[in-house]
DNA sequence: ATCGCCGATCGAATCGATTCGGCCTAGACT
DNA sequence: AGTCTAGGCCGAATCGATTCGATCGGCGAT
């Protein structure tokens, strides 16, 4: 009405230059229901005429009820999460699982902070969720979740609903590399895990913390390792990181009289700064000490083989996009636990014989 | 109307329910507008005894004519996108740059396909578009966007059109990295660029590659690197990757007779990639060949500390995140072109004396 | 020659929320 | 006491497309 300048064409307008309904012009953009090749044409011609560039995907979602997005929650904010190799092969891995849906991948993190108007997992517009490596700090989210009927996929979370879970034989797993650690005839463990809790508090690994602990994932990796090495402590880390893997080597090292045989990490990341902790110490990998990793990643400027519990990161993801895709066409939704193998590399030996 | 199971409640229902009418309901969510605190109280009673989540996205969005979502171009596919570390530097100074608006970031990639139905850039619903290292021949979806009135920002693409665009001195940076080597008393430099058209031809510098350029960060690079060599000749890559390094460098070193005594690679991927290569012919770097990257990333494995262009690739992603408030809040957007800095490692040296 | 059928098109309802203009009432001001 | 003001709330239009059911020719079958 007004001469306001250029009114953004809308499909009415293309319809009525092409001399058509709204519906026929729809459907000719659609395909999706018999129109002749002609009005196609002419529809199609008047739309490029106006400049139209297409059904706006706002009112296309609203009334389709899908919007052809699914949503990534990361723990982190993308920075950290992109900077573990772990996550990185399971959002590739997810973006090949829905590669049949045609869908776009929207980055969300559970920051906890409940910004006013700000596109969180609460209010954003996908039609589906994978929630990677969570914490049930997010259960309010994941209700809402519920709440709007929006199917969820969880990897290493234990969200404690009936959401479909992917993940690891991490208890297996890490028994496994423990066992292996006994063979080589290791009796001094300590191991250096993931965090605990939301807060991820770092320190020494008490009863307390173990008690109050929400993360499935650590948790499982410390009881493979105690199945093998009941006395076994340790510290906890605040995150996967090499820097967290050094601060924790250091103190678990500190004392030259209590030094443990064996260190397991609960992550190469972390694994990666033990041995670097343990060099700057003067102390040799494995000579002085073996390393247990755990993920199989290739850790940047490591200069070891690391001995550790390699996963299917990428399978992983894959099986989460899979998932998505059977609940978006209504089949049930189904859970799958992986298998890790241990790969052998060359930071574990043989403990040195004590003098 | 029909016993149908749980149709999801609606903001109408949940007005009725508690005895307002919907508009009251809707500002009672969105808080903008007067509301008496205890109408308020009554309207989120009844939402949560309704098991309502919160307005729909899908609709808020269509009535507001935003999404909240950013979305993010990449010229490959995810997976290739995130083994390369200044794409992800790149994307963690977007997310920090759009903070601000608390929008989400959708993964879009230009992989040519025009799928049908599927989440492109021509049709996503987003509020603007980051084109990260894009060629022209996003051309067609570039007009699409324009068509839409989506704003978008580039870092590092030549768009041709009037998008504001964050890049960095590629030509006067390559040129002061070459300045440096033949300080050293290079002359016979070889150089290895990035792929310069979309069909990411790899193979020899010829002058008809060089003119069917489409991209303009490689040109520039190498451009530069003319002004101080100009007989200076090399390999196209394929893509920005270790791999391609080595396949690059393989082809330049295999004639021992004919060996440049300095590689000029125009990525730190491409660089490791080189000396990979060389080391593997039994050369030594920095004593037979010095080898120069660009970047400023740290890579994976290398053993070296790359002598290298470092490039601000968070503070570039931040710059376009800025941008892409800027142009939604109306002001107008503005380009802006960062500084590289010279890095000397120690993969740069004299050339040994000929014999 | 007539009936039935199918494909092309059209009208209108619908998706779910936001928002503008108007109405009403209670308190304030003179 | 009368009127003005403003807060609080409501109705209804609107965002832009999709889709169901109805309509309308035209063509093959009987």
């Amino acid at each position: 009405m007004q001469p306001d300048a250029a009114q953004r064409p809308t499909l009415a307008d293309v319809a009525a230059r092409a001399g058509v309904s709204q519906s026929t012009a729809s459907l000719a953009f659609s395909g999706s229901g018999p129109v002749s090749d002609a009005t196609k044409q002419r529809v199609l011609a008047a739309a490029s005429d106006l400049g139209y560039a297409g059904p706006d995907p706002r009112a296309r979602s609203l009334r389709r009820g899908r919007s052809g997005i699914v949503g990534v929650v990361l723990e982190e904010r993308v920075r950290a999460a992109f900077l573990d190799p772990v996550k990185i092969q399971m959002l590739d891995g997810i973006s090949e699982g829905i590669a049949p849906l045609g869908a776009g991948l929207l980055l969300l993190t559970d920051t906890g902070e409940t910004d006013e108007s700000a596109v969180s997992i609460e209010s954003a517009p996908v039609d589906a969720v994978v929630l990677v490596g969570c914490s049930p700090r997010l259960g309010v989210s994941i209700e809402a979740l519920r709440r709007r009927g929006i199917p969820a996929v969880a990897i290493e979370g234990d969200t404690g609903e009936d959401i479909p879970e992917i993940s690891i034989d991490n208890l297996q797993a890490t028994r496994r590399g423990a066992e292996y650690l006994r063979q080589l005839g290791h009796t001094d463990v300590a191991i250096v895990t993931l965090p605990f809790d939301a807060a991820r508090t770092r320190g020494p690994l008490t009863e307390e913390l173990l008690r109050s602990s929400t993360a499935a994932t650590a948790s499982q990796r410390l009881a493979g390792a105690r199945e093998i090495f009941p006395e076994a402590t340790g510290r906890a880390a605040a995150a996967s990181s090499i820097e967290e893997g050094i601060e924790a080597a250091r103190a678990l090292l500190a004392d030259p009289a209590s030094r443990p045989t064996a260190i397991i990490a609960q992550s190469d990341l972390l694994a990666a700064g033990v041995i670097q902790a343990a060099e700057e110490l003067g102390m040799h990998v494995p000579g002085d000490v073996s390393v247990l990793g755990f993920d199989g990643i290739r850790v940047d400027g490591l200069q070891h083989d690391l001995t550790t519990l390699a996963q299917p990161s990428v399978a992983k993801g894959r099986a989460a996009g899979e998932a998505v895709v059977q609940m978006l066409s209504g089949e049930p939704p189904e859970s799958r636990c992986f298998t890790s193998t241990l790969h052998v590399g060359d930071t574990t030996a043989p403990p040195r014989a004590a003098c």
